[in-house]
DNA sequence: CGCGCAGTTGAAGTTATTCAACTCGTGTGG
DNA sequence: CCACACGAGTTGAATAACTTCAACTGCGCG
């Protein structure tokens, strides 16, 4: 089924986060050069395939990820083997809040493009965060940031007609940027996220493409017409 | 449209939270003696007719709620007007994390049945969560299970046919609960919440009814085939 | 009594799914 | 180097599922 390539693999070295080009924008941004001392457990970096799987729901969540590049698909299985795509993950989002709480993983987290990752310890967060107000803010707006893409999903992804969806959809992917060029995921990813059928989700973007809502201006990255897709998104 | 009642009026006391009949399941239950003694601002009690609106997406997030009896749905509203229910709210539950961020609320949040609720300030939990680690660890919990629950409505609730995502919704109205009975919610809040319309829920509702799979003990009361409906969940 | 609202049901129309065929590009092995 | 297999994407045709609009029921309340 999936190629199961171990983490090992995908080893890429130890990080320096005092040095991180991501330091302001990521979970450990409020911190103090002090606090940084307090962190002994070796931060790794990993380096993921497309298609390469970061953890699998259910196992020991011990560690927790930040995203430095790629993006990465939160998937969660329903009991008759059918796949929803939950959220995705892109450069500064955390990943693995729940083992903060001593909880498994609760998605499978797989990598739709080559993505690079740091991980670090669970245990870190729960003890800096208990006592480093700057954390625990941050934490909490972590959680609370996946929250509203939750229900953002619900509302504007899994409601209303195809159309509609993949419209929506499309607009999400370009949302603040500065282009309005964006790649898209693999019909069959996107079917996954808007629940939909692979078909349906070829046939819209084939229609968006004929009525030029849509124009391939390299491989597999696409203009949007944003004005006309907005209208259709809000019909 | 709504009838628009204040919550000025539906006002009914003060609350005792070291004596609350919650007390252990509660937001504030890991807090010591001398915790609730920083607590100066009083706490009210509310209680909603259904239909009433406990709050608006966009107001000012300045307090959060404990539910202590009945049921509210926050809903959240798509640009063309529709309804999308993206969560229930519970005894024990509580209503308003984003205040706590110092965020406006971001659904509105709606009494399905006449339910009593506890209002505190988002203040009180910023300024007492920095410093507690009981709360914190609470708090998160919170935001984790709200999480749980946003995913589990897009992958059980708006994910396969209306059959299927009825049977899931009826499942999990009894799920850990003594009796395998329950009170339905309307038809058209029952559509909202699985992305289907009034119709169809109703008509797979009666269904249902016809296979035995559903029978009505007392008005608005139902006992559920749980084995048979989770043989239609899980297809 | 009669109005209004929630629920139900019917029939028609629309939309999405299903299953199958076919294309195209990539990569592998002969 | 070519042949061929494979997977992703596309498309067609038939079917199934859901929506729409409209009518009708039953019940509670002024």
């Amino acid at each position: 089924m999936t190629k199961s390539v171990t983490l090992r693999d995908a080893w890429s070295g130890e990080a320096n986060c005092l040095n991180c080009s991501l330091r302001t924008s990521v979970l450990f941004a409020g911190l103090q050069e002090r606090d940084f001392e307090r962190i002994h457990d070796p931060i790794d970096q990993f380096t993921l395939k497309p298609g390469n799987n970061l953890y699998h729901a259910g196992d020991r969540g011990d560690y927790m990820f930040t995203v430095r590049t790629g993006v990465l698909k939160l998937v969660q299985y329903l009991p008759d083997g059918g796949q929803r795509i939950v959220r995705i993950a892109r450069p500064t989002d955390v990943l693995g809040l729940e083992a903060i709480l001593d909880d498994a993983y609760h998605h499978d987290a797989v990598a739709l493009q080559q993505t690079e990752v740091c991980r670090f310890p669970a245990r870190l967060v729960r003890d800096l965060g208990a006592e480093t107000p700057e954390l625990h803010r941050e934490l909490m707006s972590r959680w609370q940031r996946a929250l509203n893409e939750a229900d953002a999903w619900l509302t504007e992804l899994s409601t209303g007609s195809a159309r509609q969806r993949v419209a929506r959809l499309l607009l999400r992917l370009v949302r603040d940027r500065e282009t309005s060029e964006c790649h898209l995921f693999s019909r069959e990813d996107m079917g996954a996220m808007l629940g939909v059928t692979t078909e349906t989700t070829s046939r819209t973007i084939a229609e968006f493409k004929r009525q030029s809502l849509l124009v391939e201006t390299s491989p597999n990255l696409f203009l949007l017409d944003i004005p006309n897709l907005r209208r259709i998104a809000e019909d």
